[in-house]
This record gives C-alpha cells, structure tokens and sequence, in this order.
DNA sequence: CGGCGGTATATAAAAGTTCATATACTCTTG
DNA sequence: CAAGAGTATATGAACTTTTATATACCGCCG
C-alpha cells in the first residue's frame, strides 16, 4: 500500500502527528497521494504495530493529547526500498476525467459550461500552486498550465461552433 | 461511484460484454478510468440487479457463451444525471507521482536513473496515443507531451549538476 | 494430440477507502 | 458564559478494489 509509505516519507522529515499528516496531504496536490484522517490513523496504527514508527503522546496547546509519530530504523529501510521501485506511468481514476471523456455526449451550451467551469477550477488551483522548488512541484504546475491552455483552446473551439450554427442555420 | 457510469457511458454506445468494457477501459486511458475484470463483472451485475442494463446470452466464436449487456431507458437516466454532476479538479492518486514527490530523496545518480526510466515509459505513451479527435484525448496528450518536456528539462539539470561536480570536487 | 495463447466468465478472501458519527479540548467572539 | 471554530483522535458499517484462483472453449503450432 502506498499510503503507508508516503506516511513515512513525510516522518522522515520530523516526528508528526496524525492530523498533521492529513494537513499536509491535502495541502500538497504533489505529493501525489490523497487521503482522509480515517484512513491515516488506521494506517499509522499499522506502521506502529510493525514497527516502523514509534509513538509519543504529547500535550497539546489545542485539543486532545497529541500522537506524535518518528519513524524508526525499520521504517526507513522500508521507505528506501519502496522508494527504489520503477516508476510506472499512473493509470487514471479520477470522476472528473471520466465526465470529460463524455463532454461530447452533452449539448454544446452544456459542454461549454462545463468547460468554463472546469477552467475556473484548473486557474484556481494553478494560483494556489507555487512554482516549485522540488521536480514533483515543477510537474505539477507545467501539468496545470497545459490543461488550462487546453481547457481555453477547447473553450474557443465549443465558441466558435457556437457562433457559426446561428449564421448556417 | 463512478465504475458503473463509465460503463453504462460506454454501453450507451451500442452492446457489449464484460470483457469487451474492460479492454476498452484498458486501452483509452484518455477514458479517465481503469478497472479489473474481477471489479467489472460484480459491477455490471449490481447495475443489471438496479435495471440499469439488460443481459443477452450469445454464443460465442471462441471461449465461453458472452454476456452481452445493453443500457436501458433507466440506465441513460442515471448515466446523464451522473454526467450533469460538476467537474472537480482530480486529487492525484498515484504510487508513481508519490515516489517523484521524495525523487529528491535519493542519489544523484538513482535520481537521473528513475528519471530517465519514467522519460521512456512517456514517450512510449505517447507514441502509443493518437491525435484525439475528443477533447479527452485532446487533453491526454498534451499533458503527456508536456510531462515529457518537464522529464528533459529535470533531466538536463540532474545532468549539468553531475558533469559539474567532478569538476567542482 | 497436447500444450499454449487468447477469449470469456466468475468468485473468495483480503485489503483498502469512504461516509457518518462521536468525543474532547481551547480560544475567540458576541 | 454560551456558541462556534479549529485542533485532534477514533471507530463502525458499508462499499470498493486488489489479488489470486478457477473454469471453459477454440484454433494453432509443433
């Protein structure tokens, strides 16, 4: 499993715990890894069960007592030799691609909101997203760029389709 | 889920079997979904049990008789309810964007090597994606030819910041 | 004619993910 | 001082996905 090892790629930089995790896999897109606090704490307690990680509650200045976790030799043996596999082209998973593989099914008026909409998202996220400092972070904003220069190309193609059908008709 | 609209999405095409839907999810990833065989067919059982499809029993001229599947009137009802749903910007879920997120973790010369190793799997991608004639695959191979300009130029500077050092040292 | 590769379906078990819900502490604001 | 927002942990139930395995038919090659 992935998250696991993500996990103990990022307690590789300093001890944290489970909600710190979770803030940083939803701040950065670029880790390349989503996931919800309900999968995390059980994913850490498996990491803790096999050793990987070592526990230390802490007060905390807010909320509950805090888990912190480091990670342990084993775990950064484990991180290393996850971290040696290939490298594999991603097959994709995601709702939204999906519902643009089908963009050619809606009417055009539809297919143009969609789009515009859909740009709006890519131009928000693109913001958000610094220029990076690490490969993944350039990746992901070159990615970004391209998808919102597709998304306008595609906006000006449903356009312009749109302008020419009132004059055919 | 998504499973089940993207296959009732490409039933609204016209017939076909579990095993046809699943090549064709393996073959266009422009698609934005990939599935197993074992996740198909309980699939298209539960949109079969909801009324979503309907199943005929043919021959077939090699292997066992097919279950060919149609959609029906209910199925392109949910199918285009499903399509109406807004777009998200995808949150990434990839072994491979994970590993490049600690690329930085490694030795300079595991680093050109995953890099070099990932350049080759794009460009063989990308060889393998034709112009589209969709906005999906439109989108596809952008984003693949711009991943691939992003691997040269990681490429190129893991380079110069090796031809530098003997030099430096 | 026996085995291999491709077509085709299927299921069980294990693992992983999502969704809803619960608890609890602290600080700020009205 | 009550309510709400943010920090922090946790779990059960339902569902989905992965992995492994099994079956069967056909044509082709050696």
């Amino acid at each position: 499993m992935s998250l696991s090892h993500v996990l103990l790629g990022l307690l590789a930089r300093g001890p944290a715990s489970g909600w710190d995790l979770g803030s940083r896999l939803a701040k950065d897109p670029a880790l390349g890894w989503n996931a919800e606090l309900a999968q995390i704490y059980p994913a850490l307690r498996r990491l803790l069960r096999g050793g990987f990680v070592a526990l230390r509650r802490r007060r905390s200045p807010k909320g509950p007592p805090r888990r912190e976790y480091r990670i342990t030799a084993a775990g950064r043996r484990e991180f290393r030799e996850w971290l040696a596999e290939p490298l594999e082209i991603p097959k994709p998973h995601a709702a939204a691609l999906a519902r643009l593989a089908f963009l050619e099914r809606k009417a055009p008026e539809n297919r143009l909101a969609s789009l515009t909409l859909y740009r709006t998202l890519l131009s928000e996220e693109l913001s958000r997203t610094p220029s990076g400092t690490t490969a993944a972070r350039r990746r992901r904003r070159i990615l970004l760029e391209s998808e919102l220069h597709w998304a306008d190309a595609e906006i000006a193609a449903a356009l312009s389709g749109r302008t020419l059908s009132p004059e055919v008709r």
